[in-house]
DNA sequence: GTCGGTTCGACAACTTGGTTGTCTAAAACT
DNA sequence: AGTTTTAGACAACCAAGTTGTCGAACCGAC
């Protein structure tokens, strides 16, 4: 039975879905319910030095008014923190505050149990394959900062 | 080197991504550039029997209004046809178009297509060992018609 | 055979995560 | 000093969704 190429697609996206869905819940479930998977990227981009909303912006291939937007609702939430740069009065200095490194590493945790449970399922060198055949196959890249809009939407 | 978590859900997104954003690319190459991957499972839905937008906003877990207005994208631009239903006055009877079977018809072809070619660059066993194994972990049912939103936003 | 509930589609207001475009203020070149 | 670039703030808009409301039409029960 030769599977369609439509259902390759489906079947990926599935599992992507399957992984954040329960990530998302679980998330949740630890006290995080206004958290979403993009705000996880723009998190990371914060946390990786990203410090301006322009730049946050650049990193993640959005307009620097995307950006804004979505670090106004990090702020408002208290994952991130925003200041005047007292050596530039354009910019706003954005940081990670104790709560969002939090989530970040609740984040990774959940994501790594999710994993792992898959491996109990179909054994770890049968993942470990798997993960190596795709990335073959999407090349390593998979968090290339030129994709817009790579995230958004997944985890309504 | 054992994967984080969170790189498996980038790679099952990353795989899903390239091959759907390969595919609307090919599609507007072949002169269906107005067309997006919720309107081919809505026109699926519509082909499958669900003539009223409220019956294909059921199918699709999504609401009727909802439904409705991707409807009207679609009767918009030729993919589906809208006709009163003279057995019942309150029902707008749906069917997909010429065209409408005609950009199902080349989007399998395509998707087709590039799941060949990914069997080319890993050979078909693997792919089709790949597709085993993430038929375990997310199920046969990825296309279940309980997960709203589960499309959208995912070809930009 | 009318009356009450259900269904269909329409309309409106709102949400999220994006987009452009315009603008000011501040910094940086030269 | 003067021009150009940059950061951020607004505003208007788009796409795909949500909820709520509504009238017209249908259906079933009394």
């Amino acid at each position: 039975m030769s599977r369609s190429g439509a259902d390759l697609a489906l079947l990926l996206l599935g599992g992507y879905r399957t992984l954040v869905d329960a990530a998302v819940v679980e998330l949740a479930a630890r006290g995080y319910d206004d958290f979403r998977p993009v705000h996880d990227f723009v998190m990371r981009a914060v946390a990786a030095g990203a410090d301006t909303a322009s730049e946050v912006g650049r990193r993640t291939s959005v307009s620097k008014q995307a950006a804004a937007k979505t670090i106004a609702v990090l702020v408002d939430r208290g994952y991130v923190s925003s200041e005047a740069d007292p050596a530039d009065a354009r910019r706003k200095r954005l940081r990670v505050t104790e709560r969002g490194f939090d989530v970040l590493r609740q984040g990774e945790a959940i994501f790594d149990e999710l994993r792992e449970a898959w491996g109990r399922r179909i054994g770890a060198a049968e993942l470990a394959l798997l993960e190596e055949r795709l990335t073959t196959l999407v090349g390593d890249d998979v968090v290339r900062p030129d994709a817009p809009g790579w995230v958004a939407r997944d985890a309504g």
